[in-house]
RNA sequence: GCGGACGUGGCGGAAUUGGUAGACGCAAGGGACUUAAAAUCCCUCGAUCCUCGAUCGUACGGGUUCGAUUCCCGUCGUCCGCACCA
């Protein structure tokens, strides 16, 4: 009942509030929230204490890249993060909820070359700006313990860990072919290859050979596919996702002789998961970049070029996509191994892998769709070997398309009739007993997709390889006592290539063993690897002698493994896979105690969406920002303008926030005329977490009205609660709050605890609704003292519960209603079990099915007792006719349904 | 192609283990207060009809059940991940 009415539009000049006549003023968050965001960090409310004997949980957002300015993203991720955080401080966990920067990467290289800053310059300048944003959002975060992973205090121990992994055999150095682009003089990641060209030099790219350093994730391949089952607190869709990725098939390896073998050579090795249609084999294939096609290439230029074509062929999807199979007989034949009579040819094809099994099989056309392509192609035999269950033998045919099910095996001799698994056994069994060389002629292989994790860059701004090349001793470790390597800060960016290559003197150093001239590793790690362990780092990050400090990272008192993870869904399969190997890695290096997954719960947010707008038409029409439009809403109908000229203005699709559509909101913005709360509350509204939230004004503002409408409803409640003890009420009005303040807050705890945050955040709202009208009661003088208490046992709770999501008002809301400390300091309110259940049960009373009517009867009735009430309802007897219903089901506490 | 998820009012979404479909919010319409606007408060708000009330309604078509948004089979659509992995 704000009797303020001269204010107009509240934004932005609402907050400049004149004099109320009486009540309360608006509720300000511009002067309150850097009020207590101050008090907090006085307070050193939020650092937390490793020795603290409490409960340890650990909860953690995945940390940002230091851009520049955080996006509506980072809000609603740390704003997740920092529910739980605060609420599990309130359930009487010591919370550990630390922020660092994921400081090192390319972006900071490019603006140092397009911009001519120093890439940390630039990095630690953002870092500060995005600290500055953070803050003002109100986080509970322990800032005593930020890291930057570009700071050699952090990349000191990673190099350590580095050299113990290597010391441990998780490190290899081997050749590696990587995508190379010849004008910028670097390795491009996948993704940075777009069809066959450098994204940024547009040079065609090279597939190159270069010796590189490889993490050995492979050797544990096993492991990390079967802990996934453990991983229950994960999405289903991420585990299936990083299993898919792992990609682990169990087949047999194969060695064929070779009929007219060249010089060297005596059999051709492949590997295949169908063993049981080796009678349906009508030729081998074999990578382009298989020794035996290079050897004969060496004598066939025709053979040569079509490899050398091949090679060239673009690594994009829709490359792959739309090639057509194409091989090249190389004029070897190989023996079948069941028939030495039977010879098959040798194609090189485009479709084979090198990297993968042996790179070489066997084609079976009529069971495999490529091999059957391919078949038809080069007029090569299809002989069908399995036979589809319910289908005739004899009309069975293969001519567009493979059979690839089980069914039972025809044409193959001695295991017609089999089944797959038998079949493949069979196969196995009588082919390991023959041996051709010194080997049996086949083995059961189990074989991974993944693969080993190359993690050399020539890149700038990355933690430095701490190895050093000399030409007597070979790769040598960088002694203890010279860590870290630092970066040099003296670099220029003006040519192609890795600076660390081009500068003057870092390299070269004396070799640490035979002290000899040598040079140092230029390469630096990839990135990931900074973000596989900083979970780690935050539990003592201020230990300088090692990565981890084995009393608190993990085990009996430690931290890990994180209790909950939050991030997107982007990072579902590499960051979270490589964490997983470093944990592993990092505890067989004694970094760790026992913990083998370093993330016992796991959760991927969904992103933060808005409409596009275009302004203009035909083909010059060009987005606009969202801040540029003003909408209006007509009857339902919406349309927009431009707010500079007042031209029409077409409303887009919603989509992913994006620079090149323009539609973005900056979080500043908000963050300034709202206020982090009503940023906060929005976040966590309408939209369940997991799923895409539509960033909409209209729904800011909503949020906006209830902050104003709770600050309304604590503070002018408050005089009437000066000096009223809380205490549940039993009967009369204060007995309906009660109830309602109890079964909130029932709820509301389990809802945070699932995160589903969309369905607090609309109990909180019902409970508003519910205690609005006795607040107005109390203040009108028209309650007695039963629900003075009632009410203040109401509001209280009411303020502690919307604390986790909007802590500066509940801080202001509390200090009204002159609560000690804190509201971050109070414990979760307690419902009564008790008040939660209601002694009257509402029955819903349906007729066949459908609902005609209620039956209200006190919870304790026995089932025989609600059948009696029902038939004695007057719509019930008038469906009946007279007649005795054929059945009444009565579910207890739930629903009646009367079959007539 | 393989794997996965999803489909509910004008919109975001709720709905326990199969038990009142549409909680809560947004938008919209009407009203109160006001010189006026803003703010606030009250009412309406799935569709159709014969508007008392009834019928239909959770992508579509079947099935199981006393009862289906929920389980099963099929169809359509949308989205995501992987992609020549032998």
């Amino acid at each position: 009942m704000s009797l303020n009415r001269r204010t107009n539009r509240w934004f932005p000049a609402c907050f400049v509030s004149e004099k109320p006549a009486m009540a309360t003023e608006r509720y300000n968050p511009r002067a309150a929230e850097p009020r207590w965001q101050k008090a907090w960090d006085e307070a050193k409310l939020f650092e937390t204490k490793n020795e603290d004997p409490r409960p340890k949980y650990y909860v953690l957002e995945m940390f940002p890249y230091p851009s520049g300015r955080i996006h509506m993203g980072h809000v609603r991720n740390y704003t997740m993060g920092d529910v739980v955080a605060r609420w599990r401080r309130a359930m009487g966990y010591n919370v550990l909820h630390p922020m660092g920067w994921d400081a090192f990467g390319l972006p900071a290289e490019n603006a140092a070359r397009d911009n001519n800053v120093n890439p940390r310059d630039w990095t630690y300048k953002n870092i500060e700006t995005m600290k500055g944003q953070l803050k003002t959002m109100g986080l509970s975060l322990d800032w005593a313990r930020e890291i930057a992973t570009c700071d050699p205090s952090y990349y000191k121990h990673q190099q350590k860990i580095f050299l113990d992994f290597w010391k441990s055999g998780l490190v290899e150095r081997k050749s590696a072919k990587v995508n190379w682009d010849p004008v910028d003089m670097t390795v491009l990641a996948n993704e940075q290859v777009i069809d066959g060209r450098g994204w940024r030099s547009g040079a065609p790219v090279e597939q190159r050979d270069l010796t590189q350093w490889f993490f050995k994730i492979t050797s544990m391949s096993q492991d990390l596919l079967d802990s996934l089952d453990t991983l229950d607190k994960w999405p289903e869709k991420v585990r299936i996702m990083q299993a898919n990725w792992i990609g682990r098939s169990e087949g047999l390896l194969v060695r064929w002789a070779l009929a007219n073998p060249p010089a060297g050579e005596t059999e051709l090795e492949v590997y295949t998961t169908r063993p049981d249609t080796i009678f349906g084999a009508s030729f081998m294939a074999i990578a382009a970049d298989h020794p035996l096609a290079k050897k004969v290439a060496a004598s066939n230029p025709e053979l040569a070029s079509f490899i050398e074509e091949v090679r060239h062929m673009g690594t994009s999807a829709a490359t792959l996509e739309t090639a057509e199979k194409k091989g090249f007989d190389t004029g070897l034949r190989v023996v079948h191994p069941f028939d030495e009579n039977w010879t098959l040819p040798v194609y090189v094809a485009n479709f084979v892998l090198m990297d993968y099994g042996t790179g070489a099989i066997f084609g079976c056309p009529g069971h495999d769709q490529r091999d059957l392509d391919f078949a038809n192609k080069y007029g090569l035999p299809v002989t069908p070997v399995v036979l589809p269950d319910g289908v005739d033998a004899a009309s069975f045919h293969i001519t567009e398309e493979a059979f690839v099910d089980d069914g039972a095996m025809i044409n193959s001799r001695f295991l017609d009739g089999m089944r797959f698994r038998e079949a493949f056994d069979e196969v196995a069994t009588r082919l390991s007993g023959v041996t051709i060389g010194n080997r049996p002629q086949a083995e059961r292989k189990v074989q991974f997709r993944l693969r080993d994790w190359l993690i050399s860059r020539q890149r700038y701004w990355g933690c430095p390889i701490p190895v050093i090349h000399c030409e007597a001793c070979g790769a040598v470790p960088v002694p203890a006592k010279d860590l870290p390597v630092e970066l040099p800060t003296d670099v220029t960016f003006d040519k192609p290539g890795n600076p660390l290559d081009h500068h003057p003197t870092w390299k070269h150093v004396g070799c640490p063993q035979c002290g000899k001239p040598a040079r140092r590793d230029t390469d630096t790690m990839d990135t990931f690897v900074d973000s596989s362990w900083y979970f780690a780092r935050f539990t003592d990050p201020w230990n300088d002698k090692a990565p981890t400090t084995l009393e608190y990272v993990d085990g009996k008192n430690g931290w890990l493994p994180v209790r909950q993870y939050i991030g997107g869904i982007e990072h579902a399969i590499l960051h979270l896979l490589y964490s997983r190997f470093f944990t592993r890695a990092m505890q067989v290096t004694g970094h760790l105690n026992e913990v083998k997954e370093p993330f016992e719960g796991m959760f991927t947010q969904g992103m933060v969406v808005h409409e596009t707008y275009r302004a203009g038409t035909g083909p010059n029409a060009y987005w606009v920002q969202p801040v540029d439009v003003n909408i209006v809403d007509v009857d339902g109908k919406r349309s927009a303008t431009l707010i500079a000229d007042g031209s029409p203005v077409e409303i887009g699709a919603i989509e992913k926030m994006s620079k090149s559509k323009k539609n973005v909101v900056d979080p500043d913005d908000i963050l300034a005329s709202y206020g982090a709360d009503t940023a906060r509350w929005f976040m966590l509204s309408d939209s369940p977490p997991e799923r895409d939230v539509i960033w909409t004004e209209a729904g800011v503002e909503g949020a906006h009205r209830f902050v104003q409408r709770i600050w309304r409803l604590v503070s002018e409640t408050a005089p009437a609660l000066t000096g009223v003890a809380a205490a549940a009420a039993g009967d009369g009005a204060g007995a309906a709050v009660s109830k309602a303040v109890h079964k909130t807050v029932k709820a509301v705890g389990e809802d945070i605890e699932r995160l589903s945050f969309n369905k607090a955040v609309a109990r909180l709202y019902e409970l508003v609704n519910t205690i609005q009208p006795a607040a107005t009661a109390l203040v009108d003088g028209k309650g007695n003292q039963t629900d003075a208490a009632a009410l203040r046992e109401a509001v209280e709770a009411l303020v502690v519960m919307i604390a986790p999501m909007m802590p500066h008002l509940a801080e202001e809301c509390w200090s009204a209603l002159s609560g000690e400390g804190f509201v971050a300091n109070q414990p979760w309110p307690r419902f009564d079990p008790a008040l939660v259940v209601d002694n009257d049960v509402v029955y819903p009373i349906q007729i066949n099915g459908k609902k005609r009517g209620d039956l209200t009867i006190a919870r304790d009735a026995d089932q025989a007792q609600v059948e009696q009430a029902v038939m004695a309802l007057d719509f019930v007897q008038k469906a009946l006719e007279g007649k005795a219903p054929r059945k009444v089901i009565v579910v207890p506490q739930r629903i009646v349904n009367v079959v007539a």
